[in-house]
Formats: C-alpha cells, structure tokens, sequence
DNA sequence: CGACGAGCGTAACAA
DNA sequence: ACGCTCGTCG
C-alpha cells in the first residue's frame, strides 16, 4: 500500500458549482450562519440539545467546498457513530456533487485511525493485515496473560484489570510508563498484567480499541513526515460531539490542526455521558483558552422540542453545580404535560408504555418509527421486547453488535481475521480445533508452551508438527491438514505467494461461503441437534449476506487506491469488511426508514430524535445507578443522561418508574428516582397505575409467588425472626407491616444494614435458632 | 475426546 | 433468570 494515498484526487474535473450554493444559508438563524462562515482558525460552538449543530456541520463542509473552494479532500469531519457519519455523508451530497462529498473524510475517530494505522502500519512494525480486538478478544487476551504469569483471576478479575489498561492507554500511558509510576502492590501487579497483554497483542499483530488512538498518536510523535503528510491533507478539521473526547482524541485532533489550525469543535458540556470510559469534559471546558484565538459561537434556541419539554430539561440540568449556565429557548409550540407513569412492576410498565404508544399512534398519527424507548440497562429491553413482540407492534434493538457476539458468528470471523492475519493467536486458537477437528486441547498446549520456550508464534511451531514432542501421527496429521487449509484460503484470496492473480480477485461473498464450507462450520450447524430449526446455519448464511452487503455499499471508503473499489483484491476487501464489523457501534444497526419503534440505552441515544419518547426505569438505583450515587461527579454525569434522553423528544415525553423491579430473579421494591424531584411539578402529569392487584393475572407469572403469598398470611415472619436472603444473607426481622393486600418488613442485615423488603417477593428463608450463628 | 448437567456469577453505560 | 465453566459419563 502506498504511503501518497492520501494525497490523492480523486478527479481533475473543476468542481461544478451547483445553484444550490446560493441556498447554502437559506433557513440557518444568524448564529448558525455564523458558525457555518467562520472557517478560518479555531471555533467553538456549544451548542445546546436541538439547535441545530448536525445542520451547522453539514452546511459548513458545503460551504467550504462551495463558497472557499477547498478541495473536499482537504476536509475532515470527525462524527461520533458510524451512522452520523453517513447522514451527514448523505446530507452533504444532497448540496455538492456526489464525487466531493465521497472525497471528504466523514468518520470517527476509531475509524479514522483504524485506516491511518493500516496505511503506516510499517512505521509501528504491524503488516496491514493487523486485527482490531474487541472487547471479548481483549478478554481471552487478558485471561491468557493471567495464565502465564499464575495471577489468580479470583483477585484480579479480567475486567478490571481491562478497564484498568484502558484508563491507562486513554491517558497515553504504555505499558512501561505504566510501571514506572505504579506504586502499590495491586497496580504493580496490574503493570506487570499489562506488560504480558501487550506483549501477546504485539505478537498477534493485534490492536485493541484503545490502540488504535494510542498508536495513532505514537505514529505522529515517530514520524513528523508521516504527520506532516496528514495536516497537509486534513486542513480544516471539525469534531461533532466534542464534549465526549478522551485525552488521545485532543491530542489526534491537536496535532492534525497544528499547522493549518483550522479546527472547529462542537458539543455541549451538558451532554458529556462518557466520562467513565475516559471522555473528558475539560477538553471542550478548555477549548478557549487552549486555542487563545478562537471564536466561540453559542447556539440556545431548540428547534427540536416543545417548551414543555424544553423547560424540563433545562430545570433539570440546572441541579448540577458544576456548569456554565446557558439560556435556551424555543419557539415551539407549549406541548403537552410529561407523562410520568408509576407502574407496578416491570411487565406492567412494559404493557403501559406499548399501550400509550398505540394510542399515540392511532389518535396522532405518530408513526411507529418516530417513537423510541430509553433505558439505562441493557437488560431492561427484554420485557419492552416481550411487550412489543405481543403487540404485534414493530420494534428493533440498537445492539450493533448483537449480531457478530453470536457464538457462530464469531467463530466465522475467528476464521476470516486468522486467514488474513495468522499471527492472531487469540483467534487461530479460538478455532483451531472449532468444530472438533482432532487438534487436541493437549496439542495446543504443548503447541504454546513450544511457542514461548522458542520465542516464535504458535502458527511457526505448528507448521513443523513433527517437530513438537509428545504428538501422535494422528495429531500431526490433522495439524498439517488444518494449515494446508489456511494455505489454501489465503490462496484463494491471493495472500500467498503461490497465488494466481485471478485467484486474487474472487468475490468476498463467495470467499466467506467457501471458508463457512471448508471449515466444517457450516455443516456442524446443519447437523446440530441443539438447533433444530437451523437458526445458527441461518445466521452464517446471514453473514454471507452481510459480506455482500458490504461490498455494495461500503466498500468505497475503505479502499485507498481509488480506482474503482470493486475491482479490489479480495484480501483488501476482507481487511475492510473486518474493519467495519469490528468498528461497529450499537446505533449502527438503526435502520431508519423501516417504520418500527426503536429500542436503546440512554448512551445510544446522544444526538438522535424522535417524536415520542419513552424512558423506562426511570428509579433511584437504575438512573441515577446505585454506581454512581457516592460520588458527585458521577451523580452529575447520571443527571446529564437524564438530560439528555429528554432532549430528543420532539412532542411527546413518557418518564415511568416501576414499584417493583426483578433482578436476579430477585424482586426488590424501587423508589422513584430523584430526578422526579427536579421536574417542575406543572409540566408533570403523575399517573399512578400501581394500585390494584399485582402482577399478572395470566397464569405465567412465577410460581413461588402463590406460595409465599400465602405464607405471608399464615404471618410466618415474626419481628425478631432470623432470615436468609439470597443476596442480602442473614438479617434479623425489626419490623412487619401490613398493607394492600402484601407485607412489608425491615430486615437488618449483618452486611447490607436495613433494608425494607416485601415478603411476597423477597425469598426469605427463616433461620432455625438452633443453627450456628455469627451473632 | 466430546456431549450433557450442576453450580456459580452475573448486568452500567461502549468503540 | 440465564448463560457460561467445570466435572463426569458414554
Ligand atoms: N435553522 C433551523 N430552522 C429550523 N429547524 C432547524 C434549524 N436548525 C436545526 N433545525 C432542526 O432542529 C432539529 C435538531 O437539530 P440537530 O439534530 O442538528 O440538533 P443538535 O444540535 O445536533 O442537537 P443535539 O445536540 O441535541 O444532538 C432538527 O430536526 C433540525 O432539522
């Protein structure tokens, strides 16, 4: 791959100028115009929710091209999802040519880096083939450190040990700086668990998210050629959702402006959800006095919501103390009052919100697909789904990745990232011997043991099977027939030096079909009993789809040469197929334009909008979560998700709490979440729907609950009584009381303190007096 | 060597 | 309640 490819036209033509130009500022207010017109040197727009900040961006890349005359390839555009990138793609042709907007870069920062890393990777000592890690390759990575170095993963649990690299490398701290300033004997550890996960990833040619900017950086402190490259490519640079870069985000942004100095950064510091996973709010706070000579424009008036909605909000985020105020206003229309619905439990909150919807479907007229409910867990979409699925009403998941986690998905993918980078141990082991194919788990092990003791990759040590002590014929054999099997793939896609040249160049579609055959994987799910309606087989044919789907719509960005990307040797196209899977973010998978309700967590929602919006949960404990109610600045942080899953609201608003909520199989009673308190009362309706029985009357709902119903009548729990509960452990009863038909106590627990329970739900168990007890 | 069942930990948000 | 890991049996 060529190291000027960023430097290249894409077309000699003079740029038509379309009479669109002269609408370029049609319908923008006076300070929209004045952000999109002030191109030059650095600008801050903080924007407020809805006013208009996507519009201000799309219509300052036209106004770039078409009124400055910067050639599009000189534009970077920095968008927070996959998805807003391709809006804003899609908005942009809509005012230039089709040719100008494909040659701006509109990406996200992962992206971005992903493919400045593929074309230097020689300068950071990867191939291009390198693989991007995911979150569970990153934890077989971890795991497989634990193992080497004989660290209990009881005291250091992958997942923090990952979160705890990942700080780190969002800091820019490798692994040796890491060491360096570890004090204590845990981080000491964590350094030295660091050190053994780089050194696997390095050896696997792998790079995990956090890499990608971290090597990014690395690249433009080695090599100011390289960089100096990329500022003369990228000379006006604007970064959507600003408030929500980490620390190697400003310093990518930084130094790609450093000479042209032409960067415009916009956001909102109240809606900075991201500080845990490393975004730091100080970079849009600091933008000012960072860039001295930058022109801030503030954009106040919402164009989005009602003034009911709007006001809400705004009281709302005004509890935290840690902001600058900002005015906002709306010319829109009162609205209606915000429905705040108390339910009964989870179930009953789900039918309620399905049941608004309906009626805000036929009595307004809202389609399907301007509705959208909120949450703050994952694992609250599972009753929203089950509700939807009976109602017969269209509903989809934003779960980018829901899809590629599936157990056969993955595996494939082991197999396309293993054949285009054989140093990827993770992975190649994951499928060596998957489906079964006589390469013993004893094999592999001795296999990797050979590998450390020699210093070489596992694939070396298995290309000489013979020559690994301790394996049968047998054994050598399947090895030898495994990697002839690589060989052969990497063949067909011209990866071998004995590869034809119209070997090189089969379909990616195709080539993902005849690795699914080839591997066995597709006939071991034809043949699985646990699976009879061949839903997992359906699932690969499926990712055949997607690979087609690929090369129709994406493969142009991903393809640097620029002649004609389908014309591109099957291994580029896989490399780019792999890029986008292992790059994809949960909003990615919204397919707009299909007319069905759709379902995410509040962090999915950033910057998206919709007519009607439910939030569910909306209870101390869930949101604020329990996680964050210790400390303030993440109490601020849960009120500003608060803030903004309001704003993108356009008319309608639906916020309902749940008197009872299952986790665990655990039912626990909730408390409706303070947040209620800081909604002004009049822009509040409270409908209070707990009342009346519980639960389901069809017969589904769980059966224990009969039973400790009526156990609760025969008033088999006394205040004094000892009891044990699943989670909490023992505690003694203080009181009981009866009211509405259930009973509530105050149990103290030896390590949780007093908690009220309600008897029907909680599985207590009572203590025998007898039994040995700590107190 | 691989298929099933007990038991355990789990889920906060994500590229 | 559910999915994954470890252990036993064929
Ligand atoms: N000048 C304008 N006149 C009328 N409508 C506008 C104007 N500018 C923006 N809008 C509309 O306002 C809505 C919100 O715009 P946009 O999504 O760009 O807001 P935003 O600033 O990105 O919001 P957020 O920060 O909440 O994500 C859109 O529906 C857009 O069409």
């Amino acid at each position: 791959m060529s190291n000027d490819a960023f430097d290249a036209p894409l077309t000699d033509e003079p740029y038509e100028i379309p009479s669109g130009k002269r609408n370029l500022l049609e319908g923008l207010t006076e300070p929209q115009v004045q952000a999109v017109t002030t191109t030059e040197g650095a600008l801050l727009v903080l924007a407020g929710p809805g006013s208009g900040k996507t519009r201000v961006i799309t219509s300052r890349i036209a106004y770039l091209m078409l009124e400055c005359g910067i050639p599009p390839w000189n534009i970077l555009a920095i968008t927070f999802t996959n998805k807003a990138a391709g809006e804003m793609r899609e908005r942009v042709s809509q005012v230039v040519s089709q040719r100008q907007s494909d040659a701006a870069t509109i990406s996200t920062f992962h992206s971005l880096c992903a493919r400045i890393i593929r074309i230097y990777s020689d300068k950071i000592g990867l191939p291009a083939s390198y693989s991007i890690y995911d979150s569970s390759d990153q934890q077989r990575a971890v795991k497989r450190a634990l193992e080497e170095l004989e660290i209990n993963t009881k005291n250091f649990p992958p997942a923090s040990v990952l979160s705890a690299i990942s700080n780190a490398k969002n800091e820019l701290q490798n692994a040796s700086a890491f060491e360096a300033m570890a004090g204590d004997f845990y981080t000491k550890k964590i350094a030295q668990i660091y050190k053994k996960y780089e050194s696997i990833l390095n050896q696997s040619h792998a790079l995990d998210f956090d890499d990608l900017l971290m090597k990014t950086v690395q690249l433009f402190r080695e090599h100011p050629i390289v960089l100096a490259e990329l500022q003369e490519r990228y000379q006006y640079i604007m970064i959507d959702e600003y408030q929500d870069t980490n620390h190697a985000q400003f310093m990518i942004a930084n130094a790609l402006a450093a000479r042209h100095k032409n960067i415009c950064a916009t956001g909102d510091p109240d809606q900075s959800i991201y500080g845990w996973r490393g975004a730091n709010i100080q970079n849009i706070l600091d933008f000012e006095s960072h860039y001295p000579d930058a022109q801030t424009v503030r954009l106040e008036q919402n164009y989005r919501s009602t003034k009911t909605i709007l006001a809400a909000a705004d009281a709302l985020i005004q509890s935290n103390t840690a902001r600058k105020h900002k005015e906002l206003w709306t010319d829109n229309e009162q609205g209606h009052l915000i429905e705040c619905l108390t339910c009964r439990d989870s179930r009953h909150e789900a039918r309620q919100i399905v049941q608004e919807f309906e009626k805000l479907n036929s009595d307004e007229r809202i389609p399907w697909g301007s509705m959208a409910v909120f949450y703050r867990m994952n694992s609250l979409s599972r009753v929203m789904e089950d509700a939807f699925r009976d109602s017969g009403i269209p509903y989809q998941i934003a779960r980018g990745t829901a899809f590629y986690d599936r157990k056969e998905i993955k595996d494939a993918i082991a197999y396309l990232r293993t054949i285009v980078n054989p140093a990827d141990e993770i992975n190649l082991l994951r499928i060596i011997n998957t489906p079964a194919r006589g390469i013993s788990d004893k094999t592999v092990k001795t296999a990797q043991a050979q590998a450390v003791a020699s210093n070489r990759s596992v694939i070396e040590v298995l290309s000489q099977p013979e020559q690994i002590p301790g394996l049968n014929t047998r054994a050598i054999n399947s090895v030898n027939k495994f990697l002839d099997q690589l060989r052969e793939w990497r063949r067909l896609i011209g990866l071998n030096e004995t590869a034809t040249l119209a070997a090189g160049y089969m379909s990616l579609p195709d080539f993902v079909e005849q690795v699914l055959e080839g591997s066995g994987l597709a006939t071991f799910y034809k043949n699985d009993k646990s699976d009879p309606d061949r839903e997992r087989l359906a699932n690969l044919s499926e990712l055949v789809n997607s690979a087609q789907q690929f090369t129709e719509d994406f493969l142009e960005e991903f393809i640097i040469d620029d002649e004609a990307a389908d014309d591109a040797p099957a291994s580029q196209q896989l490399l780019g197929f792999l890029e986008r899977i292992a790059l994809v973010s949960d909003v990615d998978a919204i397919e707009s334009d299909q007319g069905s309700v759709t379902l995410m967590t509040l962090h999915a929602a950033k910057g998206l909008e919709f007519n009607a919006v439910a939030m569910i949960g909306v209870e101390d404990g869930l949101l604020p979560h329990e996680r964050s109610q210790n400390d303030d600045n993440e109490l601020e942080e849960e009120r500003r998700l608060c803030f903004v899953g309001i704003t993108r609201a356009m008319k309608r608003l639906i916020l309902s709490n749940a008197r009872y909520r299952t986790v665990f199989g655990q039912t626990m009673p909730t408390m409706k979440s303070r947040f209620f308190k800081e909604l002004p009362e009049e822009l509040c309706e409270q409908i209070d729907l707990s009342d009346g029985g519980f639960g389901d009357t069809s017969s589904d709902s769980s059966s224990s609950w009969g039973q400790t119903s009526s156990s609760a009548r025969d008033s088999k729990y006394q205040v004094g009584m000892l009891v044990r509960h699943p989670k909490f452990g023992l505690g003694r009863i203080q009181q009981v009381s009866s009211s509405g038909g259930h009973t509530k106590a105050s149990v103290a627990f030896n390590q949780y303190g007093v908690k009220p329970l309600i008897l029907e739900y909680a599985k207590l168990e009572i203590v025998d007096m007898n039994d040995d007890l700590p107190f």
